[in-house]
DNA sequence: ACGCGAATAT
DNA sequence: AATATTCGCG
C-alpha cells in the first residue's frame, strides 16, 4: 500500500511538464498572493494558515526533483514573467478549512462553551497564526446553521453524524460535543476551565510557511501544489503528522510563559486511514488535500 | 468605537 | 458550496 504512494509521487514527479510547458502565457510566476500568502511580506501583517488563492492557476516553480526544503525560490519576473501585478492591492488569500482546522474550531467553542463561543474569543483560543477573527466568524456562521440543521434532523434513524450529505461534510468530520445541539449552557460543570489565554495574538516572529490544501481554479491543466515546501506532509508514515498552522504557538523560548494549551484532544496522530490526495470533484475545481480525509 | 451576527457578495 | 465582505445593531 505504501508503495502505491511513493509511486504515486514518483510518478508524479515524471509527468511534471518542463516550467515553459506549464505557464501558457499567462501572468507571473509565483503570485503575489502566493507570496503573501506564505511569509514573503516585510511588515507585520498577514500570516498565513492554509488559504488558497483565486484567480491564477498555481504556477509551478519546483520542476522535478528535490523540492527546495527550506526557502523557496524568489519570484524572479525578469525574463519572460513581465508583468509584474501591482503588489499592492493584494488581498489575502481564501482560508481552507481543512478538518484539522475545523477541529481545533471545534474544541475551541467546545470549551468555550456556546455563550463565550464568539469569534474573538474563538479565534484566541485555537490561536492559529494567521487566522482572523472573520475567517472565524464566518465559519462560525456556517457551523452555526450546521448544528441547527442537525437538530431538526436528528430524531429517527441513525443518522448523526456518520453519512451527512456531502453538504456538511467537514463538519461531519469532527464529533459536535453533544452540548452543542441545544444552546443554553455556558461552560463551567463538567467542562474544563481551560487554558488561560496566555499567547494572544503575536504577531511578529517569523512566518510560517502553510499551504496544506491547494486549489485550483481550473481544470485539467497539471497544477501542483508547492511542494517545494510542504513536501514533507505528505509522508505521515511515521505518524507524526503535525500542521504547519495549527502551531503558531510552537515557540515559547525561555520559561515562564507557556503560551496555551492543546484544545481538548493531545493530538491524536492515529494511523492514517487514507492519505489519499483527494481529488474532490465539482465543477471545474479541483482540490487537492494532503490530509487525512475522514477524520483523526 | 467595538465586534457580533445576519445578510449578502464573490 | 465555501469563504469573504458588508452592514445594522446592541
Amino acid at each position: 500500500m505504501r508503495e502505491d504512494e511513493s509511486n504515486w509521487f514518483s510518478k508524479w514527479e515524471e509527468q511534471l511538464p518542463s516550467p515553459e510547458d506549464l505557464m501558457p502565457l499567462t501572468q507571473t510566476l509565483i503570485t503575489p498572493d502566493l507570496a503573501i500568502a506564505f511569509d514573503i511580506r516585510s511588515p507585520h501583517n498577514l500570516h498565513s494558515p492554509s488559504l488558497q488563492h483565486h484567480q491564477q492557476p498555481p504556477p509551478i516553480s519546483t520542476p522535478s526533483s528535490q523540492p527546495n526544503s527550506g526557502e523557496f525560490d524568489s519570484p524572479e519576473l525578469g525574463g519572460g514573467g513581465a508583468g509584474d501585478e501591482p503588489a499592492r492591492t493584494l488581498k489575502r488569500p481564501r482560508l481552507v478549512w481543512t478538518p484539522q482546522l475545523h477541529k481545533r474550531f471545534v474544541d475551541a467553542v467546545a470549551h468555550l462553551g456556546i455563550k463565550n463561543a464568539v469569534p474573538k474569543t474563538i479565534m484566541q483560543l485555537m490561536s492559529v497564526d494567521g487566522l482572523t477573527r472573520e475567517n472565524v466568524a464566518s465559519h462560525l456562521q456556517k457551523y452555526r446553521l450546521y448544528l441547527k440543521r442537525m437538530q431538526g434532523l436528528s430524531s429517527g434513524s441513525g443518522n448523526g453524524s456518520g453519512g451527512d450529505p456531502a453538504t456538511d461534510h467537514l463538519f461531519a468530520s469532527s464529533p459536535v460535543p453533544a452540548h452543542f445541539l441545544h444552546q443554553g449552557r455556558p461552560n463551567s460543570d463538567h467542562y474544563l476551565p481551560y487554558v488561560p489565554v496566555a499567547a494572544l495574538q503575536q504577531q511578529h516572529h517569523h512566518q510560517q510557511m502553510a499551504a496544506a490544501a491547494v486549489v485550483a481554479g481550473h481544470h485539467h491543466p497539471q497544477l501542483q501544489p508547492r511542494y517545494g515546501q510542504i513536501g514533507h506532509f505528505g509522508s505521515p508514515r511515521n505518524g507524526q503528522f503535525d500542521h504547519p498552522f495549527l502551531n503558531r504557538q510552537s515557540h515559547s523560548h525561555s520559561h515562564s510563559q507557556q503560551p496555551i494549551h492543546r484544545v481538548g484532544t493531545p493530538i491524536h496522530n492515529s494511523v492514517p486511514s487514507s492519505y489519499v490526495d483527494d481529488l474532490e470533484s465539482a465543477n471545474g475545481r479541483k482540490v487537492l488535500t494532503l490530509f487525512p480525509t475522514g477524520d483523526d
